[in-house]
DNA sequence: ACCCAGGGTCATA
DNA sequence: TATGACCATGGG
């Protein structure tokens, strides 16, 4: 990213989304650990499959970091089945819940900076910079750039973006030119990933769709 | 039958 | 640093 991104055009785009789709109120989920767990679950997942997977938890009282460590793994992958890759991600969630108890909890962690706790839960096995990200604006409301698949395409096909940039170097571009707003980001994030599947419902398969990594043409909003 | 989903890790060159 | 294989269910 040689150049700048436009704070203009980025809130312009996001003021056709909102007017489009309406505020999302992102993250769906009652409590900051749920947050945190459906962020694992969601990797590479559709979201629908994962709210079977949390109904599960939820239904055998597991949805805390005490049950997750304390249930057998194969148990604990057994409720989350729904979700896909249910054997490594219940390693994962059980990374993340001993990373979680051992910090002692989210007022502890509260108290870390926004880089220092990135910087942390980039250390857990199975938490990578997506992952940490959704889990920091959404269950820690730091102001952090979410970056997905989606909205890589979607910066690219409007130009704003080559495309290729590493992660960080795109998340510091985003937040650098829209300054730091956690109820911003949240929304963006969110209406990105709504336009997403609306364009993929409307346009099913259609060679135009701008999410579609094969797509060959720039589509318009 | 095929494609994809709100990614991440690990082995290899 | 940069690819590729792998993980796996469920909907369109």
């Amino acid at each position: 990213m040689p150049a700048a991104l436009s704070s203009r055009k980025l809130r312009r785009i996001f003021q056709q989304l909102l007017a489009r789709y309406g505020p999302q109120g992102w993250w769906p989920g009652e409590t900051a650990f749920e947050v945190m767990v459906g962020a694992v679950l969601t990797q590479n997942t559709a979201w629908i499959n994962v709210e079977r997977a949390l109904a599960n938890l939820t239904a055998n009282a597991a949805l805390s970091p005490e049950q997750i460590l304390a249930v057998d793994e194969a148990q604990l992958a057994e409720w989350i089945r729904p979700s896909g890759y249910f054997n490594i991600k219940a390693k994962r969630l059980r990374n993340y819940c001993r990373w979680y108890t051992d910090a002692g909890g989210y007022q502890a962690l509260a108290k870390q900076s926004d880089v220092d706790l990135r910087r942390a839960l980039l250390v857990v096995n199975g938490v990578g910079p997506e992952t940490a990200d959704d889990i920091l604006l959404y269950a820690f409301e730091r102001p952090v750039f979410v970056i997905d698949a989606y909205t890589r395409r979607l910066f690219a096909r409007l130009g704003l973006i080559q495309g290729d940039e590493g992660y960080d170097e795109l998340r510091l571009g985003l937040e650098q030119a829209l300054g730091a707003d956690v109820v911003l980001f949240k929304e963006y994030h969110a209406l990105i990933v709504v336009h997403a599947k609306d364009i993929c419902r409307v346009r099913a398969r259609c060679s135009e769709c701008m999410f579609r990594k094969t797509c060959p043409s720039a589509g318009g909003f």
